[in-house]
RNA sequence: UAAGCUGACUAGGCAGUCGCUGUGAUGUGUUUAUCAUAGAGGAAAGUCCGGGCUCCAUAGGAUGCAGUGCCAGAUAACGUCUGGGCGGUUAAAGCUGACGGAAAGUGCCACAGAAAAUAUACCGCCUAUGCACAUAGUAUAGGUAAGGGUGAAAUGGUGUGGUAAGAGCGCACCGCACUUGUGGCAACAUAGGUGGCAUGGCAAACCCCACUGGGAGCAAGACCAAAUAGAGGCUGAUGUUUCUUUUAAACAACCUGUGAUCCGCAGGCAGCCGGGUAGGUCGCUUGAGGUGUAUGGAGACAUACAUCCCAGAUGAAUGACUGUCCAUGACAGAACCCGGCUUAUCGGUCAGCUUACCAA
């Protein structure tokens, strides 16, 4: 689902729990409900096409679609940082695998 | 067949699985399921023009400012398009144009050159007179602008007559100006006559002439709900008259709006600082709409009839994976909507035209 009101943005920043990578930063809230919900910025600044700035939303939200079952009962939000524009398709979607290892051991094995 | 030019179209296809946004239907009953259906571009881009739409209680006049600038037409409108004229360019098809005015005025024209616009005379050419035996030379006075040299540009060009040497001084042709006729809606073209050369270039220098332009933009704007707050600070709220006074009214001034200035018009509290918010619904997609046929027109386009409904998000929907085929997929993502222009772009298809070669 999509994170979609500004009162719940503000929710997950407040929580501060954060993971920073080259790529990504992705912050984490708990919800009360038993589906997991994405939000994903991509901003003019560091993304300056418009074309690219939709590819790496889409490729984000695929990504979070096949882990859905992992995250459910979480908010996530990831902002995209400028040097993931510069690279290949193939080598977004390594970055993107990567992180979503990355959330798996930090987060959801605890 | 090759090369080139012009115009139009297209922008990976097919099959399967999972998912996203809108709409409709059904169920559940209050926000979710299931099914069906639709879902980015030729430039969606740059925001460079024009228009619709909305608001600013009006848009009226003068000046200014900005834009446009051969002619005719198309259009809602345009700086766009079509056709024509003229200039430039190409072997041709074609392409291309800041294409009104320099005898209204002001200004500028580096270097070189005698002289860059009131003209003038450096080297020259020629005549007369003096010096000199004389040619030559030199000095003075005068006549010239043919030749040389400079420059991006030199005061009509070429030829011929003429002359002391020369000169539109005369003549022929070309150019130019004026004028008359013819063709054309017009720009303009063309034929005749007259003049005897006047008017160097720059208006992308100011300027003049003609025409056009009220301003701001969908975060426009309308409604609903909540909240601060009919809160705080600062600035200006004047004078005269009527009235016993307050209030109120009139006149002048002042302030505000009419985003350049003045007049005019409207209003009487207005402006600034600082703080907070921007949640929802509408606007929001049926439109100068698309497609087809017919008619009119040289064309841009117009008219009539038939038919179709074709994105509408708002922390912002078009994706991912698998298989397969080929030429291995460029530039690039709607945000109120249209008409253009400009810029980016791997390719592919079709039509017309020109030239060259070959064959008949």
């Amino acid at each position: 689902m999509r994170l979609k009101l500004s009162q719940d943005y503000r929710r997950v920043f407040d929580a501060k729990c954060k993971l920073v990578t080259a790529f990504f930063v992705v912050y984490m809230a708990s919800n009360q409900l038993e589906v997991a919900r994405l939000g994903v910025i991509a901003s003019k600044r560091c993304i300056r096409l418009a074309t690219k700035r939709n590819q790496v939303r889409r490729l984000c939200r695929e990504h979070f679609r096949v882990c859905s079952q992992q995250l459910r009962g979480y908010d996530w939000v990831i902002i995209a940082r400028s040097v993931l524009a510069n690279q290949n398709k193939l080598e977004q979607h390594r970055q993107l695998k990567k992180l979503l290892y990355l959330i798996e051991v930090k987060w959801l094995n605890q």
